[in-house]
This record gives C-alpha cells, sequence and structure tokens, in this order.
DNA sequence: AACACACTGTTTATGGAATAAACAGTCTTA
DNA sequence: TAAGACTGTTTATTCCATAAACAGTGTGTT
C-alpha cells in the first residue's frame, strides 16, 4: 500500500525528492538533471524565466535540445526543479534568532532576498500545498518559530502562510520595479519620477480624490518601505492574539472567517443593480473617451491650421 | 509640455484611458477594441491565459488572426487591457459599509472575489504602480475608507497595498486548488486528502519535525479559512497603529524598516559559512537520494525473485 | 564470448505561437 | 475625381515544445 503511493507522485515532485529510478545500462549519461537545472536557473537569473526555453538550457550546456528529454519528463518539470533549486532552504540563523517574532521576520527577510534574487519564480503558479523537500523546509521553519506559542496547528500555519506571502507580494511588487528599470533602462529614482508624472496626468481629483491627495502629499515619492510597515502590523496583531491564546481567552469574537456577504451577493436585485452600476461606467468611460478624443483632434486641426507648434 | 507627456504613455495604457486617435477615414471598422477585449476575457474565463492567443481570438469573432493588430499593437497591450477589464471597480457598497476596517475587509472580499471569478489575471506580471483607471479606481476606495483616520498618505497606501495583497495572495493559493480540480477532474475534498497522503508519506519527523506534527493534528485537513485569520491579525494590528495616531503617540519603536541585516550578510565569513551549510545542505540530499534509490533497487530486485507481488 | 536490449544523444518532422510585410479593396477629404 | 489613409487578408519568418525514428554504446544474461 505505502508502495502504491510512490508510483503515483507527478513526476516533476518524485525528481524533486530524488525518488527517480537510476538506469544501469546503456552508455554512460553525460549530463545530469542537477546540471541542467543549474543551466536553466542560470538563464533565469539572467534574462528571466521568458528566456529559459529546451534549445537555450541544451546551447549553453553544449548538447542538442531534445538530448534533454532523456532527464527531463516534460519542461514543466523542469521549472519545477528550477523552483526547487531557487527556493533553497532557510539559513540556521533563522532558528535561533530570539522569540518567534524574530524568526518570522527573519524568514520574510530571506524569502523576500531569495525572490529578488530569482524573481522569475514568483512567474511560476502556485499549485497546492508545498510538496517539495524545500518549499517543505521553510514551512517547518515558520512553525518551528512558533512551536513555543499556545497557537493551534492551525493558526501557526495560517501565520506562516502570511509571512510567506508578504514576502511574495513585496517581492512580487519590487521585482516588478526591478525589471522596469531593466527593460527601460532606467535607474529606480528615474522610474519613481516617471510614474508620479504620468499619476499626476491622469489621476483627476474629480474622479480620484483621495489618491489624487496622496500624490499631491508626495507619498509616491516617499522612500519608506510599506511592506515592512505591513508586516509589522500583521505580527503585532499575531502578537495579540498569540498573548490571549496564552491566557485562555479567545472569546472575544476573532473571527477566522470574514463576515460574510452572500446573502447580499446572492440577491438578484442587489445583483441587478450592480449591473446597472457597471454598464452606468461603461457610458461614462465611453463618454469620457470620446471628449478626450475630440479635444485631441480638435488640438490637431489647430495645430494644422497655425504650423507655428 | 503637458501635452508633451500624452505621447509618452506607454501604448496599452493610452487605450486604457482611451487617448487613443480614432481614424477618421478609410472603410468602417468591422471590430472594436471593446469587442476584441470582450472576447479575449471569454477565452481566458473559460480556458485560462494560456488559451488566449491570437488565432483563438481571433477565430472567436470570425475574423483572421492578424486582423487584431489595427486594433491593438501587440499581445501585450490586449492582456493590459483585459487585465483593466477584468478589474472593474468596487462596488457603492464598500464605501458605506461602516467603518475603516469594515470597509477593508469589503474590498478585500470584493477583490478576493474578482481574482477568484477571473484567476488568470493573477498570471500577469506586475509593473509598477497601477496606472489603470480601474486600479486607481480600487486604490482611490482603499484610501477613502482610511480619509477619517489621523494615519499619513504614506500609511493609508501601505495598508491599501497590505490589503490588495491579502487579497492577491488568497486567490493565488485558492485559484491554484481550483486549477488542480479542473486538471485532475477532481473535487476539493478529494484534492485535500490526496495531498494530505503525499504529505504523509514524504514529510518525515526527522527533517521536518514541526511540519510532520502539524500534519499529524491534521492541519492540513481542516476548513478553516487561514486568509481570513491572517486579514484579521494585519486588520487588528492596523487598528492599534491607528489608535496610537489618534493620540499621537508613535514613539514605541514602531518600526517601518525591518532591523536590517545587511551588516551580517556583507560579511564575508558569514557568507562562506553560509556557503559551506549549502554545500552541506546538497551533500545530505545526494545521500538522502541514493540510499532511497538503493532502497528502491533492492525492492525492485526482491520482487523479480518473488513475482509473487 | 556473444548477444539482446536498455539506454545514450541526435536528427527530422509536426503543429502552434507572435508578428513583419506586402496586398487589394474601401471610403474621406482636398 | 484622385490621392492616400485605412480596412481586413495573405504570405512568410522565426521561435517554441515535443513526438518519432535513428545509430551508436555498454551491461546483464546466457
Amino acid at each position: 500500500m505505502t508502495e502504491d503511493l510512490e508510483p503515483e507522485l507527478p513526476r516533476g515532485i518524485a525528481l524533486a525528492w530524488g525518488v527517480a529510478a537510476n538506469p544501469q545500462r546503456g552508455p554512460k549519461r553525460e549530463m545530469s538533471v542537477e546540471r541542467i537545472v543549474e543551466a536553466a536557473v542560470e538563464i533565469a537569473d539572467a534574462e528571466g524565466l521568458g528566456a529559459v526555453s529546451m534549445a537555450a538550457v541544451a546551447a549553453r550546456l553544449g548538447f542538442t535540445p531534445m538530448s534533454l528529454y532523456r532527464y527531463v519528463n516534460a519542461k514543466e518539470d523542469l521549472i519545477l526543479l528550477m523552483q526547487e533549486e531557487a527556493t533553497g532552504t532557510p539559513s540556521a540563523a533563522v532558528g535561533e534568532a530570539g522569540g518567534w517574532r524574530e524568526q518570522l521576520e527573519a524568514l520574510y527577510r530571506e524569502q523576500l532576498f531569495n525572490h529578488l534574487a530569482h524573481p522569475w519564480v514568483l512567474d511560476i503558479p502556485i499549485s497546492g500545498v508545498p510538496v517539495t523537500p524545500n518549499l517543505a523546509a521553510w514551512m517547518d521553519a515558520g512553525l518551528g518559530a512558533l512551536a513555543e506559542t499556545h497557537l493551534t496547528h492551525e493558526e501557526r500555519l495560517a501565520v506562516m502562510l502570511f509571512v510567506s506571502g508578504a514576502a511574495r507580494w513585496a517581492g512580487s511588487i519590487l521585482a516588478g520595479y526591478a525589471r522596469l528599470e531593466r527593460e527601460r533602462g532606467l535607474d529606480g529614482p528615474a522610474i519613481t519620477r516617471t510614474e508620479d508624472a504620468m499619476f499626476r496626468s491622469l489621476i483627476t481629483g474629480d474622479a480620484y480624490p483621495h489618491l489624487r491627495a496622496a500624490i499631491e502629499a508626495g507619498a509616491f515619492l516617499d522612500e519608506a518601505d510599506p511592506f515592512a510597515f505591513a508586516l509589522a502590523r500583521g505580527l503585532d496583531g499575531i502578537g495579540d492574539y498569540i498573548a490571549a491564546a496564552a491566557e485562555g481567552r479567545h472569546d472575544a469574537g476573532i473571527p477566522w472567517q470574514l463576515p460574510d456577504d452572500a446573502d447580499i451577493a446572492d440577491d438578484k436585485r442587489y445583483r441587478e443593480a450592480r449591473k446597472s452600476v457597471r454598464e452606468a461606467e461603461k457610458v461614462l468611460r465611453a463618454a469620457r473617451k470620446a471628449e478626450r478624443q475630440e479635444a485631441r483632434a480638435a488640438r490637431d486641426r489647430r495645430a494644422k491650421q497655425n504650423p507655428a507648434g
């Protein structure tokens, strides 16, 4: 029965755990899965996941594209192994970093660092529970940080999920900026300034009053780290919760589920009203668009009659 | 000067704001950008972003692939417009939902709902600040929810970023499960059980003590919503912070930046030690792999000699 | 010792993708 | 009425992943 499970493992996952049959006969192998994955990761680090083609990886190793398929069943498996390689494991320092909060902060930092070093990992869609050795290692480290608390196992999972999510979210945004910098060939401040200028020209005070106010307050030019702020607030809340758990009081209506709007969302009339709003918005957008185009056309015409520019 | 900015807008963004020149001469247009985007969104909703090819979109409208390029400069632009379409705007109900916390929760719920309805949006990489009309609308709604608080504009942005990130993270994971269900043709509980079984067979107590403990406590079979938990804790922490801001006390060492490890990470010897650890881990993994393969081979041999199975 | 055949990396071929370039037809405007 | 801006189309290019058939190579079995 236990044996029956192994062959059912998705092929890539079996490879990641090193449970793939090793051939005994035939010519000596000239490559290895490890070398292939390494080459693929190098390409992805340098040029992004899009640049990782079977041909490119093979070329980097001096072989023909099809040769890789003797080691990897499909590109999908290669990508899973790349992710595993780039994910690595948390450093030993994490487990020795003071209390649960310091440990979680260290995990956040190391994960974020990883995401910035290998931003292409964020382009790989998530499917299901982390079922490779290195992903499990991060999970284990997070749960270990909380082992001394009185949280339930489910709550510990939720907390670790929160930390990983925070690192991933921060990584996504920051990697997005890094990509912009690389693609446009600008440095960080230049990007920020360009964006601020675009924002100022597009975000009007009547359509977006609060956003406009933030722009004018220079909030988008600020250099503070909004992700660190969010993490700190989250850990504050978790700390309160842990303290409450330690004292055995959790009656205070701290909800696991959000208050549900399903009754409203299912209401036919509400849905229709909502639909009307969408339609109206569409009409408004179309009207605004026409207005802008007219303005543009008028300007063009004037320019033609008055070619001074 | 103001005019100079417009032509510098990335093409797709210009389209999203409806600031694209409308041709006056030539034959009547048979399509429109809107119809193209609509068709593309329908395909993505049904079969994922991968199924959206220029050919597929054109076919759905009864035209040849190349015809689309008269309306859209490149596939990238089409995808930006699809994202904008699927993002929509927050409902009016959000702004009327009690205090800041209720409003943020409503925003979270609506965003998550959107992500589940159009999971392919999560496959589109983020680049830079939200610079399309609908993305700006969500941002504005979030800032509006916090308008009554004493937070700075930067802090409000950070809070809204937190909420959007939470919705996105939850959406990513849940959409991952939904995809698994569709691809494997299993229902939710079946997936959960399969994963639990895989976990039990792969996650050993000595390599992953805390994770193993969580598995045995049945934490992965639990049905509570870990994302709602994380959001609730985050909003708890934000609530404390807001209360403190209202009383003008923010001295308490609430850090915007995480305590920095850069001095450690830059230390040459630390880096070398870390590298050694990685190497050692690699060796360990290889050894474990060999062990497993030997076990497997031995089992195979025995099975061959003893074909009773 | 010899042979079968499991295995190697390679060649060739298929189908799909984005999109550049050139085309013939259509409608506006000068 | 003619130029030419604009339409949707055709054709061709380049890049993908990968299936299938190939000729060598080394091991286990006889």
